[in-house]
DNA sequence: GTTTTGACAGTAT
DNA sequence: AATACTGCCAAAA
């Protein structure tokens, strides 16, 4: 591999490579899932410093809302969209995904 | 070692 | 209901 983060840093990762293709995922849920639930933060600079490094599907991650994170007329924000469309994951012009059809169900135990 | 940043989430007003 | 602020964690400068 590259280089090793921390070991939540890894599992921030490997939760988002986890999401399977089709589906997406908020930042709260993997930041949950990787055992912090308000590590939400971090979640969004693993992307920054890691979506090439690490190949990440950062486009399966969106924010709490299902939304694309970007502000629209952006390069990432088309870029996403873009991705997202060649996985199936139908986006409204502004980037909204509804998380009941495409939302990654991994486990909600509410 | 301290300060700033990072594509957020949750709570408070 | 909508907007603003705070909280959280980790890394880079």
């Amino acid at each position: 591999m590259k280089k090793e983060l921390s070991p939540f840093s890894e599992k921030l990762i490997f939760y988002i490579r986890a999401i399977p293709r089709g589906k997406v995922a908020t930042y709260g849920q993997i930041a949950r899932l990787a055992g912090k639930p308000h590590a939400s933060r971090t979640v969004s600079w693993i992307l920054h410093s890691c979506s090439k490094a690490y190949k990440l599907p950062w486009h399966r991650v969106l924010n709490s809302r299902g939304k694309i994170s970007f502000p629209p007329q952006t390069a990432g924000f088309a870029r996403q969209k873009n991705r997202l469309a060649l996985e199936g994951v139908e986006t409204t012009f502004l980037g909204e995904v509804d998380l009941s059809v495409h939302g990654w169900k991994k486990k909600r135990a509410v």
